[in-house]
DNA sequence: GGGCGACTAGATAGATCGCTCTAGCGGTAA
DNA sequence: TTACCGCTAGAGCGATCTATCTAGTCGCCC
């Protein structure tokens, strides 16, 4: 998703590229030349692929890259035995990839919806139904551990602000301890929900 | 803070003017020219005041802003009969001063934080010691309440961290949702710590 | 083969960017 | 008064921004 590939489509190097310089550089630091120049792609393919300009290119990578994140995390949950493994495989993988990404690849959309969220309706739109995707997304699987469904909610919105949250504290000093600890704390109110719901 | 005075002086001007644009469009999407526009202020003055140009002006907003807001939630914990009460009353303010501002004013720093972290090593910086000197300042209000040192850090970059994910999900949603699940969360937290060091 | 649509390719427009420059104002000290 | 200095004031530079425009290339179907 960060390099993109020379083979594949215009359109799709186009949307990868996006989605890795709005994840260093926001949208506002994005320029279309470097987008289309990291892309190997023409500037004129830009306007032919998104005729809304980059307004249209940012929903779209929004989007995509929100659909594709939300996956992966969810792919996350899949693989562990359990939720509360889950929650902390979570924070660990996050950790793994922002170490060996030199500190860039975090959320791909928190930048940007930080940016654009007094600025750019249509685009705060965009982010706005991505981040409710996930809550939905993962209060799912918290309600699967036998949780009622507003502390599952709550939880999940927990969830997703410990680790956007200790995504700045992250990228800002270069080191991951405050995804361990967000992790751990993550650890603990899932814990002490299942507990308290007689589950655990 | 938002709104200049017109009486202050012209540097301050300029930095409260710079320090209310950079939390609704970020660094990059702040222009100097808006900036002078809004603090009334010549252009030239902006360039005798800050020799260092955009980016020494940014370093000293990120410093300024960040010293502020940590006085201003340290104020909150000092307003309150205790650090529960105190934990909660940050999250039910800030959610009150977002709903205020049209969803505006939420953390100064973290968009620049964000914006900044991979692409301008001396914002970066700026922001790491801003993040490390509310978490130093949180965590002695935590050891104040008898917890030990380990835990108190690792509370203080969770309720940082709580705090800031939730003005990314409440800003994105244009609602207080996830301020209020977050603040609870942290509650939890908290009594939890206080109950298992036997302070509560 | 000829025509057509999808796509590539990039020059260019008009606005805005950060920044530099010179000129002038107003108060103070010699 | 004259010289000086902190600050105001804004014109203007080169670069870069988003977006538009025309021209050319490719494959596909009739």
């Amino acid at each position: 998703m960060a390099t993109p590939v020379e083979s594949a489509p215009t359109k799709q190097r186009i949307l990868d590229s996006t989605a890795a310089q709005f994840m260093r550089h926001g949208y506002t630091g994005t320029g279309l030349k470097q987008i289309v120049a990291a892309a190997n792609a023409p500037f004129g393919s830009l306007y032919h692929h998104f005729p809304g300009g980059k307004q249209a290119l940012g929903v779209e990578v929004i989007h995509r890259s929100g659909a594709m994140y939300g996956d992966l995390v969810m792919s996350v949950f899949d693989a562990a035995p359990d939720l509360l493994t889950g929650v902390h495989d979570c924070f660990e993988g996050a950790a793994a990839v922002l170490v060996a990404t030199d500190y860039a690849d975090a959320c791909p959309i928190e930048t940007v919806a930080l940016e654009v969220a007094s600025s750019n309706e249509p685009l705060r739109v965009a982010t706005a139904e991505v981040f409710e995707s996930w809550i939905v997304s993962a209060s799912a699987r918290f309600r699967a551990a036998g949780l009622d469904d507003s502390t599952a909610r709550e939880l999940a919105i927990a969830f997703i602000s410990l680790l956007e949250g200790a995504f700045i504290l992250c990228r800002a000093s270069r080191t991951t301890e405050a995804l361990e600890a967000a992790g751990r704390t993550a650890a603990v109110v899932v814990e002490a929900a299942l507990r308290d719901a007689g589950v655990s």
